[in-house]
Order: structure tokens, then C-alpha cells, then sequence
DNA sequence: CGGTATTTGTTATATGGTGTAACTTATCGC
DNA sequence: GCGATAAGTTACACCATATAACAAATACCG
């Protein structure tokens, strides 16, 4: 997702400019929400009006973006021709494994779901090598009514929920899925569908659906902290549209950040842990909800319990919003980025836990009085993990559409 | 340092390929620690010989790099010409205000102090405007020697202690000077020294100043959190030798995160910050050190009493270091970054804080059966900060020189 | 209803930076 | 001293963008 510490970077040629100025207008094109014409292209970026007409003719000639019909015309002067990212061509396979299902999406560079399977399972303590197996079937399935359907896949994303080294190439560890050790590119082997698929974090991923998102909505704010609420706590720090992973890719465990003194000791071996006060299972405990059967709705289950006034689950959201607030004022306190984001299971629960997190963040955060932090749920809903797979893939092909091109057309 | 989330970027034109390549060069012939070669440049780059030719000439047109005398020999072939950054050329003023001095450094290209002058005074609840009057008076004099020595300065950072924005326009706060809502630039008014002067806090500078000494002994290690010791803890985040200063720009406010439960109250008004515990004014107290007329050395002071025996200057570095590592554990475990340098007043003490801080860490942080982190005292002495100040305009010229060289040569 | 202003998109040409190939220069090894 | 080898330079081709001029399509205005 962002490269480990690279030494020193390569020198820039002519075809390098061209590579630049081409991602530059498939994301311009891609970025702009309403379709827009070669002549807003050439203001946004700089470049001049002939510069982006053949850029925009290559990338329309690989089907990146697409012409729409004329629209109803305004103002003076010869109507523009506009713009959109092409719907349906170009499509990324997003895969995910989770404890209680396995699924995939089919995204195409609109951000549309073409396609969608999701297999409920219960997947822990599961063999990993079976399970990519079924994965790698449900992938080619999907892939099979895209291509029939006259898509180009240029790829797959996979979704982990566990650490995974920062190139993709190794899951360390999946606690919930009781996986360890596991190479997921051989076991899940797509060879056939383009290039190495991403492997990458589950709340990372998710993130960055919501980054994609909340481009539309508030352009500014490209950098937050995405909470993904689930029997253990994740989080993703994105910063300017990227999440950042850290060395190894091990980032955003605060799940195990210190939320409190002593309490009951966590899986992990420590205590204090955060995941202990607010973790789902935890959270259901406290509030007597059972778990076992049902964990995916146990979070409805609360809160349709608190909101009906049941002393027991008001207590457990407040003592769980009040240690994710502490943790989460060391986290504003220490990178200053106000704006958090409650993803997953806390979504459904955020504005419960909202009013304790502001308190702890505002009594704690020393920059609170100039520019109090923002809490807020995800917009992005169950698949969001899938989609950012699929996007992160599609992302490849906004940055750098020559090396597609290159790839779909080697006939010289 | 860095900039706030930006929209999109500029479009590419060849003259951009022209600056990206020069300041390609330059970077490498700076960063490589001994001299190369332009072949060797050709090949660190990917560029081709020509080019490198041609780019090299205009470097050392500009005086940002020179030709050194041609080295001893060695293995076939014409000996190529040994390339090094140019020194007492190029030079930059670092400016620094602090709790009990003045100061400013004069730095070359090749990292070289070519002058410094330093005037202890107490600024504790000084007057901002005639401080910062003086400093203009040492930076100018500092600028007259460089100029007559035939250096010519292409600007000056300015390093202070307190949350300063991050476009540098404004100094929100500076507790220990008693300083708030300043605008530096405007009091300091070096307008005659080049462009508007870089100003940001003196931790994330003084990273900066470690992070370019890391570059020489460790390549690879280009992230890391600098932790600066002093009355107040501050810490700057080093993502790629570059801080990453959040989107106000008063991240690493480490000070102020949770370190135990409870405690007697910070000034910022809350509890259990770690600031209390492990402040150097919190540990000279603990080891009942008198701090109130020698501040500067109270550390040593401390360190001295330890190493004779002293219980309490044993149990207050304890308490101090245990509150540390309890703090960074967590640092670690929601950035996965795991090299912590001690900085500033900690650098003496690191040696005896190491231990408890070590502790702390393998006991919290998840990922250290994988990957310990590692714990070291900065490299960087006591004027880092300016010299971080001087460095980061330095690298302003070595990240475009040809806007530089623009700037130097308007005769067009 | 026709002419003008205006803006989009295209075409033709110029500019400029890098790559390629060949050449010159300088050293080593025999 | 001669060939091998590598550094640096020169001459030229290539290619991407900028500039300028032009064609096309609409609105505005008399």
C-alpha cells in the first residue's frame, strides 16, 4: 500500500512524463465526481488543451475512460464533450476472508458492484489451504461473468483480518481465523488473472473504501483514523488518501494500546488492553447479550438494548466509548489527525459511543480547544473491505495506466 | 516539512522532468557519503552518462556541487572524476530560540558548521518582540560572515519550542517561553536573506538534523520516533527522513499522553501524563536535585547521582523510564515503527533509561517477538535543532536546485 | 434572422530534454 | 607499447509538451 523505506528513487525519461501526465488525467477524470470536459481537464491540471485531447484519446482507446453523450449545454461558447470513468470495461476482483463468511466483489472504475457473492461460514479455527481454495473457485467464478459480460479484469485484491506483511506476501497472524504462517498469493494462486493480486489488512482496505468515499463528499479531508470495531479492535491511519502501515506492515493495533489500569488480563498476555473494555465480545458481555450463536448481530442486539433503556448495555457502551476515547486522545494527541472514523461493528453503534469518546477527547486532547476532533460512522457499509480490495487494485491502474496499457496490448 | 492534504497535483512538463533530474543528481551525489563518480550517479539513477553529464555541469555552474582533484586509482579503465557536494558554497542559517538560549548555526552542503554563535539567556515569560529582534541581529551577523567568507545564503529555519503550524505562519503556543499566537516571520523579518524562512518546532528539526546523520551510518533506517527530552516531551514522527507533523502540525505531543492512572494533575489540567512522570523537571525533582538555578545540566546532575548509587536518582530514572516504554509501547503498536531515538536532555540519560523502557516494550508491544524495537540515544548533540533548521533549507536547494539556480541567476 | 463573441477541440510547428551510438581520453595489464 | 576497459563527450534521433492558429459549435445581441 506504501512502499517500506526505499533508498533513492529512479531518474524520470520522456516516457515517464508521458506515464505521469496520463495517471494524472485518469484520476482527474476519476476524481471529479460529474463527468468534465478536456478543457476542465487541462485548468486542473495545468497541461494544455492539445496535451490532454491526446492523453484523453489514449485513455479512451483503453477503455480507462469514456464519452458521454453531449449534455444539456450552458453558457456561451462551443459545448464541451464530457468525461467519465469508463462503467464496466476495466474490473478488479475483491476478495475478502473474514470469521464468519468468505466473499467477492466485482468493482469497476465508476465504483459500481457488477457483480457480488458472499458465502456465509464459520471459518474459525479453519484450514487455511481449503479455505483459499474456495476462495480461488469463488474468484475465477466471478471472474468468468465479468469477462463474459465484456469486462477486462485487471486484477484481485484480497482482504486478511490479520497482520500482513506490508508487500502482500505473508499472513503472520489471523487470531480469529487461527491461521498463522500462511503464504495467502500461492494458496489462493490467481496467476491467471493479471498481475499479483494485493494482499493487504482487512481494516486497512476497508479505509480505503471510506477514503474513496469521502473524496466525493469532503475532498479536503484525506487523512483520518479508521476504527474497525470487531471481537478485536483495528484501526487504519490514513494519511492523504493512503493507509499507512508502518515498517512491516503491523500498524494500528490499537486494540492492545493501554485503555485503563489493571482490568482482566487480554488474550494477548498484557492487560489494560482496549480490546478487553471495547472489543465486541466484550461489549456483549457487559451487556448480558449472548454471543456465541449469533455474533454478527450482536452489536444490533446492544444496541437495540440500550436505546430501550437496559441498564446493563447503557453501561457497557459507556465504559467502552470512554476507553476508546482515552486511547484515541493519545492517538490525536500524538499525530494530530482530528477526524475519526467508527467502521465495522462500531458503525451501527457509533452515535452510542459518540458522546462518551468526545468526552474523553476533549478533556484529554491538547489541541481540543482550537480544533476539536471529529467522530463520525463509516459511510461505506458490510462489503467495505471487498470494494477498498477492489479499489486498491483499480487504484494501480489510475496511477499508472501506461503499464496497462502496456500489459492488455503487447502486439508490437 | 510536509504539506497538508492537497488536492491533486500539477501536471508534467519537460522543464519539470529538467528539475526532477537535477534535483535527482544532487540528492545522490549528497546523499552517497563519499565521492562518485558521474558514472557511478549514471548508474545509482538510471539516467544515462550524457544526461548525467549535462545535468552535472549545471549543478556545479550553480555551486551546489564541485569536482574534487582526481583520486588514486584503482582497476582498469579512465579514471572517472570524483563528484561531492561543494563545500562553503551554499550555506543556511539555523535560528533557534529557547528556554535558556539564543542561537544560530551557518551549514554547508556538506553538513560542515561553518559558524555558530550561541548566548545563554533565561527566556522563561520573555517579551517575543525584542527576542526575536535580537535574533534577527545574531542571524544577520552570522550572514555577514557567511557572505564574506564568499558563501551566499539561500535562507535560514527557524527552530522554536512550542506548536507552530505547519505552513510555518504562526506559533500557537510555546509554554516554557510563555510565548502564544506569535507570527515568527513577521518579528524576525529576514526578508533580505531569501525566501520566507522556515519555521517549525525544534523536535521535529532536530529529527531531521538526526535523520540526515542516520542516512550516512544506516540507509535503511529512514523512519523512526525522535523522542525529545525536556521539561515538556515531544516527539516527532520520521516517516521516510521526513517529520510528519500532522494536520495542524502539532503531532507528537507525546507529553501528554496517558503514562498511569491517576497522579498528581499536569498543568495541561488532566492526570497521568507522562509529562509527570518522565519531564526532566519531574525527574530532577524525584531525585531531589535542585533544577531551579542550572537547568541545562540538572541531567547530568541526575545521572551522576545515579551512577554513584543514589536511591532516589535510581528510582526516579525508573519511574521515568517505565513510564516511557509504557507510552512508547503503545506508539509502537499503533505505528509499527519500531526505532525510538532518546533526544535532547534524554540522550545523556539513555544508557540508564534504556533498561525500563525495554522492558515495557517487549511486555506491550505485539509484534516484538517478530521485531523488537530497537532503543537509542540520538546522535545529534546539543544544537540539532539548528542544525535541523539549517538542513531543511538545504534540502529545499537539493530537492529543486533549478529553483534555485532561477533565483541566483534572473539575468535572463 | 444573421453576425459576433466565446469557448471547445484539433492541427501544424517549435522547443527542449533524454536516449542511442559513436568517439575521445585515460588508465591498467601484459 | 599495445589491447582491453571504462569515463566522459559529441552528434543525432526521438518524443512529449507548448505555442499558435484554426475549425466547430453554441449563446448573445441587434
Amino acid at each position: 500500500m506504501n512502499p517500506p523505506d526505499r533508498p533513492e528513487r529512479h531518474g524520470a525519461t520522456q516516457s515517464s512524463l508521458r506515464e505521469h501526465n496520463l495517471g494524472l488525467v485518469a484520476r482527474t477524470v476519476g476524481a471529479s465526481g460529474r463527468p468534465i470536459t478536456r478543457a476542465d481537464v487541462a485548468h486542473l491540471t495545468s497541461l494544455t488543451r492539445p496535451t490532454v485531447s491526446r492523453l484523453v484519446d489514449d485513455l479512451i482507446a483503453a477503455r480507462v475512460i469514456v464519452e458521454l453523450p453531449t449534455a444539456p449545454t450552458e453558457g456561451a461558447g462551443r459545448p464541451g464533450i464530457p468525461l467519465a470513468p469508463a462503467s464496466g470495461t476495466l474490473v478488479a476482483l475483491g476478495l475478502e476472508v473474514n470469521v464468519d463468511y468468505l466473499g467477492g466483489v466485482v468493482v469497476d472504475l465508476t465504483g459500481a458492484i457488477l457483480a457480488a457473492r458472499v458465502e456465509p461460514r464459520d471459518l474459525r479455527a479453519s484450514e487455511p489451504a481449503a479455505v483459499l481454495a474456495d476462495l480461488k473457485h469463488l474468484a475465477t467464478g466471478l471472474a468468468a461473468r465479468a469477462t463474459a459480460a465484456g469486462a477486462s479484469v485487471v486484477g484481485a485484491g484480497i482482504a486478511l483480518p490479520g497482520l500482513v506483511d506490508s508487500d502482500g506476501s505473508r499472513l503472520r497472524l489471523a487470531p480469529n481465523l487461527g491461521w498463522r504462517d500462511i503464504d495467502p498469493r500461492a494458496l489462493v494462486n490467481l496467476d491467471d488473472l493479471g498481475p499479483a493480486p494485493i494482499v493487504a489488512n482487512e481494516a486497512d482496505l476497508a479505509a480505503l473504501a471510506e477514503a474513496s468515499l469521502m473524496r466525493s463528499t469532503d475532498p479536503a479531508a484525506r487523512s483520518f483514523i479508521y476504527v474497525s470495531g470487531e471481537i478485536g479492535i483495528g484501526a487504519s491511519i490514513v494519511l492523504g488518501g493512503v493507509p499507512f502501515r508502518g515498517r512491516h506492515g503491523w500498524s494500528g493495533e490499537i486494540g492492545h494500546m493501554r485503555a485503563q489500569a489493571g482490568g482482566p488480563p487480554c488474550r494477548c498476555g498484557s492487560t489494560g488492553c482496549l480490546e478487553v473494555f471495547a472489543g465486541t465480545a466484550s461489549i456483549a458481555a457487559a451487556a448480558g447479550i449472548d454471543t456465541a450463536n449469533d455474533g454478527a448481530d450482536a452489536m444490533g442486539a446492544v444496541r437495540a438494548a440500550a436505546e430501550a433503556g437496559d441498564d446493563a448495555a447503557v453501561a457497557a457502551i459507556r465504559r467502552a466509548g470512554a476507553a476508546l476515547g482515552a486511547v484515541l486522545a493519545d492517538v490525536v494527541n500524538l499525530l494530530d489527525i482530528p477526524m475519526i472514523i467508527l467502521g465495522n461493528r462500531y458503525a451501527s453503534l457509533a452515535t452510542l459511543l459518540e458522546p462518551a469518546i468526545a468526552e474523553a477527547l476533549t478533556a484529554r486532547v491538547l489541541s481540543a480547544p482550537w480544533a476539536p476532533p471529529a467522530v463520525r460512522p463509516a459511510l461505506s457499509g458490510e462489503r467495505s473491505a471487498m470494494i477498498g480490495a477492489a479499489r486498491s487494485v483499480l487504484d494501480t491502474v489510475l496511477a499508472d495506466p501506461a503499464a496497462w496499457m502496456a500489459r492488455t496490448a503487447p502486439r508490437a
